[in-house]
DNA sequence: CGATCCGTTGATCAACATCAATTTTTGTGG
DNA sequence: CCACAAAAATTGATGTTGATCAACGGATCG
């Protein structure tokens, strides 16, 4: 998963020298779309959003990460200002590692460049399907796809319920869609037994059947 | 551009001895989603489509590449099947490397490796805003953008028309709905005097008023 | 010169956005 | 722990946008 895995000894220690841990409070901005970037975030505990603010006035999220992943490193490789923000969606532990730091081993440390490059690769397919789902799918597709991601990838609590706890609002901000209209797809899977609720957290109840509405069944 | 810049010299040597120049006609398919690829293909010449299929059953165009651009990189990176299908727009000519000729340098240029890394950054950058305007605009909008697009990257012909002539129903793939909504939508740009039309052929007439309904006003 | 593909239009229905209003939950100071 | 303000969740109503099916003319190509 985490292309620092490649690094070498040495540059590890002397990353790990000048790394800093910051503590971010749930709802902070970790950076924002336009800034320039003096390092890379690994995140260390917790789970942010990445987002884009649309013309239009919107956010949409194009990324959810957590422990493990690095948030900045596209617009430091490509000397660019970031063109996402990062906020966390509960309290996180990150280290930030100057930019320095990153630069020299992708000159001089061939197995860590690839590795970096093989992750890209990986987020750029990632985001090609992404296109597709949100030009040809309905919200109900996306939804249901959305739910399945989030037992996926963060689990479940002990209760069964899906342990990240988005807001409507967040949700709907996956989803490319209003809050309005997220809470009525919602609400219809819940009717059809396909998902329960107990306050804002979300049980999926029938993987199956969301799995076949993705399919557009 | 062009990573291959980046290649020593004894690199390009061993490649262009190993090339193969490939004549492909419009509407022939280069590679398919779902396929492994032995290689990679530079476009010499022409223009092609990297689309992908939904599971709904229809196409959507993820990108346009033309002369200078390398398809399938992502996939030998990666060592997936492909997630594109990559078509011929125009005729075209195209050189086929094999994939150890691309993988070899990776391990052992680190120029020729940093500069495909902020290629494949780019790429991601762009496809992380074709999420946003997935998600979150409408299709009057989105076309105002292609077709400005269109002319931003592939010029206008002699007569001031869009140079590239995609079929309807290839713009209505970029754009990500139906035939007969994206023609509906071209006819009312025409009524606004925003465009004009000679048979296929698009031309821009007001490139101000097509930036502020992009820009949603 | 017919067959086929492409472009276009009409009609209809479903999906989605938006505004308004109400209820519920949450956070916070007393 | 309670009260109260603020934020979030929910529902209704309404208008717009978009998808789909059907039909038809015109171009194109063997």
């Amino acid at each position: 998963m985490n292309s620092f895995k490649a690094l070498r000894k040495e540059e590890l220690k002397q990353m790990s020298d000048n790394k800093k841990t910051k503590i971010i409070k749930k709802g902070d901005v970790i950076f924002k779309e336009g800034e320039r970037l003096s390092g890379v975030f690994c995140v260390r505990n917790g789970i942010s959003k990445l987002s884009k603010m649309s013309d239009n006035g919107r956010d949409q999220i194009v990324k959810l990460a957590q422990k493990g992943e690095v948030l900045g490193q596209r617009s430091v490789i490509a000397s660019e200002t970031a063109n996402l923000s990062a906020t966390a969606l509960e309290d996180m532990e990150v280290c930030f590692i100057p930019k320095n730091h990153i630069e020299e081993p992708l000159q001089t440390n061939p197995v860590f460049t690839n590795a970096v490059l093989k992750h890209m690769a990986q987020d750029l397919k990632y985001a090609d399907d992404i296109i597709v789902n949100m030009a040809q799918k309905t919200v109900r597709q996306r939804l249901a796809e959305v739910l399945m991601y989030l037992e996926d990838n963060f689990g479940l609590d002990g209760e069964g319920y899906l342990y990240l706890q988005l807001s409507r609002a967040d949700i709907a901000d996956v989803v490319g869609t209003a809050t309005e209209l997220l809470i009525r797809t919602l609400t219809k899977f819940k009717k059809e037994s396909l998902v329960s609720t107990s306050g804002k957290r979300i049980k999926i109840e029938d993987k199956k059947a969301l799995y076949n509405i993705v399919e557009g069944l």
